[in-house]
Order: structure tokens, then C-alpha cells, then sequence
RNA sequence: GCUCCUGUAGUUCAAUGGAUAGAACAUUGGUCUCCGGAACCGAAGAUCUGGGUUCGACUCCCAGCGGGAGCGCCA
């Protein structure tokens, strides 16, 4: 067996090709390795107990003559366990050279990458403007940020499109209640993005009780389609506005877009849409709209998605028509990833259908649209987290908050340390903790939004991790010696702690594999918090700098490989690490 | 009404059809001459109910019960 990057699946590879020699067992079968339970070894193949049962054979016997059939191997001890599982136990001397190969940050990044990069584009973020961002927006955006940067690690090339909301009825309300008001745009007080939302809550109460004011804010709306300068301006400095609110959230979080595009962009671009669709007989004419059916679903045979609303205007299901024909023709796109609440679903499913008939019918290839949804965060009357129904939680308010509590943290535990330091820590600790929070569960569930969860930092969280890679860091200032300029040592994992923490380490190429087929940061997340329990448990029981050489370089040799793999897995994830903390 | 998601310790969450369901918080007992105690080691505690498929089910299928969502002109 070669020394492979992805263990199971060089695993794989040799049982298959044991198995084609192997009497009993045809090129159908298919080995299943899996990552080991603990107590049976680091890598189990399952497949024998299915294929016995399938041709009538002895599991257990067609286990043993699979492993006479494998390799001679110093690499690893087989057995069969219960009713014909095969467990592989690697040796020490795999463990070490595995590790020794796969250790330094750029073979780690290299081993990781695509032998087929895709341009991907990745919708994420997709604020509205003229109101501020609050906590509903966090998973949208740090989801979305942690899937461009795993697919990046990969080697594939990412578009980042923040597909703002930036053309809806918002804005005939908007604009009369600034016309009404005679608002200054460039004068807006200390937080103009408050002043607007606040002017938006104004005119809608406005325009709910009085049908003339509704009727108004109607004509303002139509205005600003038909391009009026006046309106036009106003909703140009509105854009700028909001842009600006939005852009010092994704400064705190390390987010960026390579477009922020917006519907207002597909303003123009809609008609071909409509002629095309028609053209094909891919929709039709239902109640003065235009709607697509799709018969041979059991749902979207009935529930029409609406391409065109009766009184001619466009809406959303147009705007992400144009949006994908754009993406395709200007990009090339390979594939989309819509990061958006669950509860959009059916919109996209039906998005997505009439987009293959669509390019079907036109006989291009349609680029692989994915649907990346998560679960809405509700309030505490397990509803939604509105804007209109009491406050919502301000994004701004829940990340000051979380620098505050961590500075506080920092400031208990090292009262000494210069403030600009301490506001520096607090800053990677507090978010990382609400980052955590939220990418450490599995997206698709809702979760109520509580203070104490998302600014946890106790157990499960981000600054475990944190703490993990400081002590790491303080290990080789202690050591005076690089991670990378490690000596190589005839010590292999030996002990329970060292071996224990050197298997966790051959896991990451398999979890990595994982998070990316379902696009679900948390296998990450739960491997590194793994990683980092396995590193303190090493940490308490075998101490690093002893006197025998070979002992402290195998250990300092985990230490770095441990710091590369957390170090590298959380940045992917969007969180920071410390040197000290 | 139709469709989808969901139900795991007291609580919040894990578990590609595999062996004795794994953590965190809370509760509780230890470690305190240690390279950083934001830590480590231990105890106690759970798969909604009933069928079915399977050698094997938290996982797949069916029914029921509970929670949530979507379903024609918002996005």
C-alpha cells in the first residue's frame, strides 16, 4: 500500500484489487471502508457481510480469503471481527510517515486540491438594502463565506456574487416618505442606514392606514422603474448607503464579493426571458400571468411558479432567470450555489426545473444548480425572527456584543496586557465564538436565537479551538524551534495519547471530502473540535519537551501537524487563531 | 386540503445502513510542585409511538402523534 493522501480510499483501491484475484468475489463488490470505531482499529470494511448474503457465501470465510488474498503489509494488522467485519489497524511506522509526508501547510493545501477546477459562483449574503442587517442575515453570509472558502482550499475558482435585494416595493415607500419628510440623503445623522430603516417604518405605517399614501408611495415605485432622475438618484445614494452599513459588517467578518450585482442589475434584462420561455412553450399564459406548470411534478403540476406578474412587471422567479443566463453567458459558470433560508425551497426546485427545460430546449449545457438552504432562526415565540413584529436582533448589535463579552474574557484573564492587544484578541475570540455557533450544527436546522448560545465560549466552541492552537504556538516558543524544522526521529506513536492524536490527524482528507459532498461546514467543525480535544487529552498526559530527543520530536512533530490541520481548518470555517491568548 | 422539513440525555447539538448512540452545558467526584486550569480524567443521564424492509435501523419504507414551513401575483 502506498502512502496516500486520502487513506480510505487508497484502502479501497487495494482491497478492489485483492478482491479481483480473490475467488468468491466479482468486480461488483464493493468493499465499504469506513473510518473505524476506536475500540476495532482506524479503518473497518464493511462490504463482506452484504455481498455474502447477496451470492449465498460465508461472510466470515469470504472475509479471511480477502485478506489472504491482501498484500504482504507492514503497514497494517487485519482481523475479523463479529459477523465478518475486516478492521485494519495501521502500524506506528504508517502513523509517523504519514505524517511526516502530509505535515507542512503547502503538501497539505497541494494534497487538497481538484484534478478538475470548476468556476463557481456562489450567491450568498443577499441583504436588502435601505434596511440594516440582523441576525436572520448571519447564516446566509457565513455559510456562504465558509463554502467559498472550502471550494477555494480545493482549488476551484470562486465568484462571490452578493445578489443584493435592491429593486423591490421597498422603495416607492422609501422614496415617498423621504419626498414627504423632505429628507436630506447626505444628512442623515450619525447612522444613516438606522435613519432609513426608520423612515421605511414610518412610511409603512403610513401607507397602512391611509390608501392615499399607499397609492402615492405606488406612483414614487413607478417612477423609479420608468427612471425618473429624481427617484433614480435617491435609490442610487440609498444603494450607497446601505453598501456602506453592509461593508463594515463584512469587514468585522472577513467576508468579501467579487460582485454585489443585485436584482436592479436583471432590471432590463427580463424580456428575452419571457420570449424565450414562451418560444419553447416552457410557460404559459394563467390569470393574466405568466407562470411556469411543471406536469410531471406531483407539487409544481399545480403550484405555478410565476415568471411574470399579471400586471406585466417582473418579480423574483424573473430576476434569478436572468440571474442564471447571466451567470452562464458572462462567467461560464460550471455551477451556482444558492446559500438562502429553507424556506425557499420550492422556489428554487422550481427555478431549477425550468432552467433544464429551458437550456435543454436550447440545447446548452446548464450549469449544476445547487440549492444550499438553512434553517430559519426564530424568535423566541419559535416564529421567524421578523422585522416588521417586535425588534430584531441587529447583526451590528449581536457582533459588539460578542467582542465586548470576549474583551471582557481577556481582560479577567490577563489584566496586565495592552489594550490595543487585548481589543485585538477580543476581536478574533468574539466572532469566532458566533461563527461557531452557527457553523459547529448542521445547517438545515432551525434554531431559536439566544444571546448565551451564540457568544458560548465554554466547551464547544470557537475559542476551545483557539485555545488548542495558542498552546500549540507557546509549546514552539518554548521549544525554540520552527513547526516546520522538526528532525526526524526513529520514535513512532507509541503511547495512547500519541497514537491517538496521530489517527484524528489522518482523518482530515476524509472529512474534508465529506463537508464538500454536502456542502455542510459542520463535519469540519466537529473535526476540529475533535482534533483540539484529542490535542489537550495528548497535552495533559505525555509532556513535550523531554529529555530522550526521538520522544520530543515525534511529539513536537504532532504538535505542528495538529496546528497545520486546526490552522487550516479554521480558516476555511471563517474563524482566527491566536499565537496567545 | 396538498406537499416538504423535523422529533435523540434535564437543555443545546452529533452520529456516510454497521459492532456497546458521541459531545457540550447543567448536576456531580477527582487532577492544582503541570510545556498556559479558557484545560484534563471520571460518574449519572437519551433514539416520539406502532408496524415493515434488512444479516444489521437514530438512519430507509408505511401509519399515527407532536413541532415548523411552503402552496398565484413579497423575496
Amino acid at each position: 500500500m502506498k502512502i496516500e493522501f486520502d487513506i480510505s480510499s487508497e484502502l479501497d483501491k487495494v482491497i478492489r484489487e485483492a478482491a479481483s484475484n480473490c475467488e468468491g468475489l466479482r468486480d461488483d463488490f464493493d468493499p465499504q471502508v469506513r473510518q473505524a470505531d476506536e475500540r476495532f482499529g482506524d479503518f473497518q470494511a464493511n462490504g463482506m457481510l452484504s455481498y455474502a448474503k447477496q451470492t449465498g457465501q460465508n461472510p466470515r470465510e469470504l472475509a479471511q480469503r480477502l485478506i489472504d488474498a491482501l498484500p504482504e503489509s507492514n503497514f497494517w494488522e487485519t482481523s475479523i471481527a463479529g459477523p465478518g467485519f475486516i478492521n485494519f489497524v495501521l502500524s506506528s511506522s504508517f502513523y509517523y510517515k504519514w505524517i511526516e509526508k502530509f505535515g507542512n501547510s503547502s503538501k497539505l493545501r497541494q494534497e487538497s486540491r481538484t484534478d478538475k477546477p470548476r468556476k463557481i459562483v456562489i450567491d450568498f449574503s443577499s441583504p436588502n438594502t435601505a434596511k440594516q442587517m440582523h441576525v436572520g442575515h448571519i447564516r446566509s453570509t457565513i455559510i456562504g463565506e465558509s463554502l467559498a472558502r472550502l471550494l477555494e482550499f480545493q482549488g476551484h475558482e470562486v465568484i462571490r456574487d452578493n445578489h443584493l435585494g435592491d429593486w423591490g416595493t421597498q422603495f416607492g415607500i422609501l422614496l415617498y416618505a423621504i419626498k414627504r419628510e423632505h429628507i436630506s440623503l447626505d444628512d442623515l445623522g450619525p447612522d444613516p442606514i438606522a435613519s432609513l430603516e426608520n423612515l421605511y417604518r414610518q412610511g409603512t405605517s403610513w401607507t397602512k392606514e391611509d390608501p392615499v399614501c399607499l397609492s402615492q408611495a405606488r406612483k414614487e415605485l413607478v417612477k423609479l422603474q420608468n427612471g425618473d432622475p429624481e427617484n433614480l438618484n435617491l435609490w442610487e445614494k440609498i444603494r450607497e448607503i446601505s453598501m456602506s452599513s453592509f461593508h463594515s459588517i463584512y469587514k468585522m467578518l472577513g467576508v468579501h464579493f467579487d460582485h454585489s450585482y443585485g436584482e436592479s442589475f436583471y432590471r432590463d434584462k427580463v424580456e428575452p426571458i419571457y420570449e424565450k420561455l414562451l418560444k419553447h412553450n416552457i410557460c404559459i399564459i394563467d390569470e393574466g400571468a405568466l407562470v411556469v406548470f411543471h406536469p410531471e411534478h406531483k407539487r409544481f403540476a399545480k403550484q405555478p411558479f410565476i415568471i411574470r406578474k399579471s400586471d406585466g412587471a417582473s418579480n423574483y422567479a424573473t430576476t434569478d432567470l436572468a440571474t442564471v443566463e447571466f451567470r452562464k453567458k458572462e462567467w461560464n459558470a460550471d455551477q451556482i450555489i444558492y446559500v438562502t433560508d429553507g424556506r425557499q425551497r420550492d422556489h428554487f426546485e422550481q427555478l431549477f426545473l425550468t432552467v433544464k427545460k429551458w437550456y435543454a430546449a436550447e440545447n446548452v449545457d446548464s450549469p449544476t444548480l445547487s440549492h444550499v438552504w438553512f434553517g430559519t432562526i426564530l424568535g423566541e415565540d419559535n416564529k421567524a425572527i421578523k422585522t416588521r413584529d417586535g425588534q430584531p436582533v441587529k447583526l451590528i448589535d449581536l457582533l459588539t456584543e460578542a467582542t465586548d463579552r470576549a474583551q471582557n474574557m481577556v481582560i479577567e484573564k490577563k489584566p496586565d496586557l495592552e489594550l490595543s492587544e487585548v481589543k485585538k484578541r477580543a476581536k478574533k475570540i468574539g466572532l469566532g465564538a458566533v461563527r461557531y455557533a452557527d457553523l459547529s450544527q448542521d445547517r438545515t436546522l432551525d434554531y431559536v436565537f439566544a444571546w448565551e448560545k451564540m457568544l458560548a465560549m465554554q466547551g464547544n466552541t470557537a475559542p476551545y479551538l483557539q485555545y488548542a492552537v495558542a498552546r500549540i504556538h507557546s509549546i514552539f516558543r518554548k521549544a525554540e524551534i520552527e513547526p516546520l524544522d522538526i528532525p526526524p526521529t526513529s520514535y513512532f506513536p507509541t503511547s495512547e495519547s500519541e497514537r491517538k492524536l496521530a489517527r484524528k490527524l489522518l482523518f482530515f482528507p476524509i472529512v474534508l471530502k465529506q463537508t464538500t459532498k454536502e456542502l455542510k461546514p459542520h463535519f469540519l467543525g466537529g473535526y476540529l473540535y475533535e482534533l483540539a480535544t484529542e490535542f489537550s487529552s495528548f497535552y495533559n498526559q505525555s509532556k513535550v519537551m523531554v529529555e530522550d530527543k526521538n520522544i520530543m520530536h515525534l511529539r513536537l512533530l504532532l504538535c505542528a501537524r495538529t496546528l497545520h490541520l486546526m490552522e487550516i481548518g479554521t480558516e476555511i470555517l471563517g474563524i482566527e487563531t491566536l499565537e496567545e491568548m
